[in-house]
DNA sequence: ATGGTCAATTTGCCAC
DNA sequence: GTGGCAAATTGACCAT
């Protein structure tokens, strides 16, 4: 689809100069930004009149875009950031993910753009960081589920070895028993009725009650796939410890910690969290990094995003079964 | 060729 | 009404 407005042309060039940083162009008004009827189009005037800004970086390719080549309705290329606008904008995110008109006019100045592309840019940034942001979500949901999967295995396994060795002790007491029931009887208890005894320690089917490791596993993983669901769904989000009351509309995402985040839909989100502190993937599980590469993968730790909570909910209970280890089999019991 | 990345645009929604 | 934003999309550019 080809928008009949989109120029790539400016009849009305101007020039800037770069901050340092070589010369910059510009094609058209500086400093006003189109909005038009919005959902009209086809203006073609007010639409060249739109600057289509670029900057030359210090490539020699940018000689194609010296002064003499203005007039000429030389076509338009897209152009990139140099790296050091793009370290600075970078750092302007780090500190602050939104960007207030003072400081859009202040970058803009400072890096010799204009403040349309210093918002175009976050804009970006911004869906950029959310990705990654899913993108890390996802893993951690991830590797969070195959941990408490291995969980699982073990306390089968721990499960079953359990209940040969009840079965063996039983054998043993139910020979000892033939041999000499009133040992038997005594050590069971006051009760001395031997057809009314059962077996001294739970067996065969009572054992099978593992039922409430498979669902507490199951409400484990459901409670985390409902968020993930409705955080990147964008219905609401439920907090279960509020007592099933929608917390987020979910479609802003938690910006990292060291930035400020003062989107106007996040104000009410963090307060119904507070309980839960999120924890360093890296501190509990075993991270798989599915080849992803990602920018915020600084080791600042910027990424906690909608499911921080259920990633730290589930890392604990992680880390619990791991230090239990076996002993872990009291769920069972209990 | 093709796919990825990035700057820029369009569109719709929302708050003020 | 105007501006800001997110989401979706486009087109240029680059690497393979």
């Amino acid at each position: 689809m080809m928008e009949p407005g989109r120029l790539f042309f400016d009849p009305s060039p101007s020039v800037c100069q770069q901050g340092g940083g070589g010369n910059m162009l510009f094609l058209g008004n500086p400093d006003h930004v189109f909005r038009g009827p919005r959902s009209m189009m086809g203006l073609m005037d007010q639409e060249s009149s739109r600057r289509r800004p670029f900057f030359s970086s210090s490539s020699s390719q940018d000689e194609l875009f010296d002064e003499e080549y203005y007039d000429e309705q030389l076509p338009e290329k897209k152009r990139r950031l140099t790296p050091d606008q793009v370290h600075m904008l970078e750092k302007s995110f780090e500190t602050e993910n939104k960007l207030e008109p003072e400081r859009k006019t202040h970058l803009a100045k400072k890096l010799g753009l204009q403040p349309r592309q210093v918002a175009v840019w976050f804009q970006n940034r911004r869906a950029r960081w959310k990705t990654k942001q899913l993108e890390r979500d996802y893993d951690l949901l991830k590797s969070s589920y195959d941990t408490l999967l291995s969980n699982y295995d073990f306390i089968l396994k721990e499960n079953q070895k359990l209940k040969s060795q009840v079965v063996s002790i039983n054998e043993k007491l139910g020979g000892k028993e033939e041999a000499n029931s009133t040992k038997a009887a005594t050590f069971a208890g006051a009760d001395h009725d031997d057809e009314k005894r059962g077996p001294l320690l739970p067996a065969g089917d009572q054992m099978t009650e593992v039922v409430p490791i498979t669902s507490l596993q199951h409400s484990c993983t459901i409670k985390a796939e409902d968020r993930l669901s409705s955080g990147s769904g964008g219905s609401a989000v439920v907090d279960e410890a509020e007592g099933a009351q929608p917390v987020d509309s979910g479609d802003s995402y938690n910006f990292p910690n060291n930035i400020h985040n003062d989107y106007p839909h996040d104000h009410d989100t963090h307060h119904h969290h507070h309980h839960h502190q999120y924890v360093a993937p890296h501190d509990h599980v075993e991270h798989h990094h599915s080849g992803v590469h990602s920018e915020e993968d600084d080791g600042s730790d910027a990424g906690q995003g909608y499911f921080s909570d259920v990633f730290a909910v589930a890392a604990a209970e992680q880390q619990a079964a791991q230090e239990e280890g076996v002993s872990l089999g009291w769920w069972v019991w209990s």
